[in-house]
DNA sequence: CAGTGAGCGAGCTTCCGCTTGACTT
């Protein structure tokens, strides 16, 4: 029997497709890319027009061994690798490995893995597409050149092991001065007056209506002129105005728009969405997790409607399609999906099933009929001033999409009540006033990024695919330009002005302002590489590289313009500034000086260090040794003032005696301790005490409950072959030497004998760590 | 595991996009 190869990219998709096709096809895959540039250098020859020195990556030798053999035995191969620049180019790889004419080879495309599209795409095979092939060198080789001659400039100017690279700093970037914007805004304070009156409800009970004003005051003054107007007036309905509107679903989700609701709802990180929906879609129970297309097969549409129909009746209906916004989308796969829409629960566990549902509950309102809704606004006179408040209602009048999803908003904005249905009103109506508040509010800077809302700005500017938006926000953490952690609010007084049984009233209240939660902030070392690229490379920081870039792509795959011309004319001046810079620019360190030292007169500045941020009292040149000391965790050199650096060198402190020993208090590497002979006890925050100012009984107290905990520790010991068996943070272990092995679940420490213990370190080898480091 | 910050020199670091496992301090 004649034999064919068809060859995807993903082994699931692999598995889908053979169900759909006979025993003549084997379906295999490549696990994504098969060559690449290695890693150790550029690899690329930029003196013969740019020649790629593509190889085949480590990873891959076994895949590309099995596609060789395999190739050999079937009469012909068809390349079936994802429809858009990347999967082209994996399809031209796979020829030149396979050794298959590219001009001749048949190449297969689907968008959506039904049997139907599958078949239809194996009786239209087309050849390669070079265009987009080149399109993708361009951009390979391009992304190396950017993010091999960059990094260096910055190992060399600011410090070793850093990176940069067309979309990793922008993301910073974005973070960087979104940060700057949030430092140097000026709250500005407005007044907000909202009008309690009081009415009567169906049943003819007394019932409260709301009203606000709908602009802004500026002052108090205004505020309270208002409020003395309102004294003794009378208040009359003036207007009622009934709007009908209607609101629509969401479109089906995509990468971007899963991590952003999967962060809203679930509140999971973009990594470990991606997890999870990895999962699920290994498990056959949704459709590929990384697409930037919002279309979903007729297959699909038809599934949704059955179950809709069944589930809520035909009234709940409305077939939609979405049409992809994002310009540089390349919509090689369906929308994120369930396999099966009859199937409305998922999943293996309970992160799962909850993604699951989200997707399931997703897609089904995206076919749902559009939510009614009637809105009134009433408008309410005063009498002694032309100012008029309103008081809105909101009826739903028919549920729509609503009954099964509603899409979750960013700005979490607790202005905004959902206002419920209005009790009976009518025109030419006098309300009684119960009371009228005048609340001092403050405007709001941007709101500082998520994971996943910087995903979405990402997105946007259209850098990263949905391939990398999780990796990239990873890298940029790594390496220190961003972390994602929590930060606490501060107090701020507000005044309350009130107008209530014919009196005024002032009062002061507190609220809290600034608190975060897992947001992404810039870091000293963030801010100094962004203003150094940002001074010297302005171009690839520029937010519109990426689309420019695309643009020229698009020119290549038109065959408007040879790919190695693209990157050449952006290869010389490009390189140009790289030479220029290494050559003329100052070490980047992020210095600030901030005054000078009461004590010694010298000269105090922050910078950052080999070591990291640091601040130093005076200089090499001038006389002495200068001082340094560490920043703490929660500063930085940017917004860092002059008392607070200074306070820095007040450690490491002398606290007194314990045992005969001095006892020190400092800030190290994991926070602030107490040392006394040579031991180290942590101030852990729940103690309260920190090192300025804890006194020796406090640091007595952690002494004794560290000691106590030490002894905890010990289990039993071996001394003649070093071993001990301790209590560490995650259950008893095994210490050889310096060396940690782990023990068996289901083992009582207590009463191993030492032959079981060597039996133990026998079977688990040297620790894991130095295994991996060896291999490398 | 917690006092670092001078200077020298060797050797190392790094990108973006496709894909899964293997791996846990």
């Amino acid at each position: 029997m004649s034999k064919k190869l068809v060859i995807v990219e993903s082994p699931s998709k692999a598995k889908t497709i053979q169900k759909y096709l006979g025993d003549e096809y084997i379906i295999e895959s490549s696990y994504g890319h098969v060559r690449d540039l290695p890693k150790k250098d550029i690899s690329i020859d930029i003196e013969h027009n740019f020649t790629p020195n593509y190889v085949v990556t480590d990873d891959k030798k076994e895949v590309v061994k099995r596609l060789k053999k395999l190739a050999k035995e079937v009469n012909e191969v068809l390349l079936a690798t994802d429809e858009d620049r990347e999967g082209e180019a994996i399809s031209w790889h796979l020829c030149e490995i396979l050794g298959l004419d590219a001009k001749t080879a048949k190449r297969i495309t689907y968008t959506e893995v039904t049997k139907d599209a599958i078949l239809r795409a194996i009786n239209n095979p087309r050849s390669l597409n070079m265009g987009l092939v080149n399109a993708q060198q361009a951009r390979r080789v391009l992304d190396r050149i950017v993010g091999y001659e960059l990094s260096p400039v910055l190992w060399k100017k600011v410090k070793p092991s850093l990176s940069a690279g067309r979309v990793q700093s922008v993301a910073v970037r974005i973070i960087v001065e979104r940060e700057r914007e949030i430092i140097n805004f000026e709250a500005e304070s407005y007044f907000k007056l909202t009008a309690l009156f009081i009415v009567k409800d169906k049943a003819g009970k007394n019932t409260i209506l709301k009203a606000e004003l709908p602009q802004k005051l500026k002052t108090e003054q205004e505020a309270q002129s208002l409020l003395e107007k309102c004294n003794g007036a009378t208040f009359s309905i003036e207007d009622i105005e009934n709007k009908p509107s209607t609101r629509n679903p969401a479109a089906p989700f995509i990468t971007s728009t899963l991590q952003q609701e999967a962060s809203r709802k679930l509140g999971f990180p973009v990594a470990k969405t991606m997890l999870v929906a990895q999962k699920l879609y290994e498990a056959g129970h949704i459709t590929y997790m990384r697409t930037d297309s919002v279309s979903l097969s007729q297959t699909a549409i038809n599934a949704a409607v059955a179950e809709i129909t069944a589930s809520f009746g035909q009234d709940y209906v409305k077939v939609r399609q979405y049409s992809t916004k994002a310009k540089d989308a390349q919509e090689a796969h369906e929308a994120i999906r369930p396999t099966s829409f009859a199937e409305s629960d998922a999943g293996s566990n309970s992160d799962e099933r909850r993604l699951y549902d989200l997707i399931w509950k997703r897609s089904i309102a995206s076919q749902m009929a559009s939510a009614k809704i009637e809105r009134t606004i009433v408008s309410i006179g005063i009498s002694s001033s032309s100012e008029k408040f309103q008081a809105n209602g909101e009826v739903l009048t028919f549920d729509g999409f609503l009954k099964v999803y509603l899409e979750s908003n960013d700005d979490e904005d607790e202005d905004e009540e959902v206002s419920g249905m209005l009790p009976p009103l009518s025109v030419n109506q006098v309300l009684d006033l119960k009371e009228l508040n005048a609340v001092q509010k403050f405007s709001k800077p941007g709101a500082r990024y998520t994971e996943a809302s910087l995903v979405k700005k990402m997105e946007e500017l259209g850098i990263g695919r949905p391939s990398t938006y999780a990796p990239t926000i990873s890298t940029i953490q790594k390496r220190n330009y961003v972390e994602k952690t929590n930060r606490e609010g501060v107090e701020r007084n507000y005044v309350v002005l009130q107008l209530k049984d014919a009196k005024l009233s002032k009062k002061e209240a507190v609220e809290i302002t600034g608190a975060e939660k897992m947001k992404l902030f810039p870091t000293d070392i963030g801010n100094v590489v962004n203003d150094f690229l940002l001074e010297h490379f302005a171009t690839i920081l520029d937010y519109d590289f990426t689309a420019q870039m695309e643009n020229a792509f698009d020119n290549i795959e038109e065959g408007k313009t040879e790919w190695t011309q693209m990157v050449s004319k952006f290869y010389k001046p490009f390189h140009q500034s790289v030479e220029d810079t290494i050559e003329n620019a100052d070490r980047a360190s992020g210095e600030r000086i901030l005054g000078v030292d009461p004590k010694t007169g010298n000269q105090v500045l922050v910078r950052v260090g080999r070591y990291g941020p640091m601040a130093q009292i005076g200089s090499q040149e001038e006389d002495a040794k200068p001082q340094y000391a560490k920043l703490l965790a929660t500063q930085s050199i940017e917004t860092i003032t002059l008392e607070e650096a200074l306070s820095l060198f007040d450690l490491p402190r002398v606290v007194g005696n314990y045992q005969g020993h001095e006892v020190k208090a400092a800030i190290g590497r994991f926070g602030p301790y107490i040392a006394y002979n040579k031991k180290f006890v942590s101030i852990t925050k729940d103690s309260g005490y920190d090192p300025y100012t804890i006194t020796i009984q406090e640091a007595e107290e952690l002494i004794k409950a560290k000691e106590i905990a030490d002894a905890n520790k010990f289990i039993k010991e071996f001394k003649e072959h070093d071993i001990q068996l301790l209590n560490g943070r995650w259950g008893p272990y095994i210490k050889k030497g310096k060396a940690n092995f782990k023990l068996p679940k289901d083992v009582e420490p207590e009463k191993l004998s030492l032959e079981e213990v060597l039996h133990i370190i026998d079977n688990q080898g040297p620790a894991k760590g130095k295994a991996r480091a060896k291999k490398k």
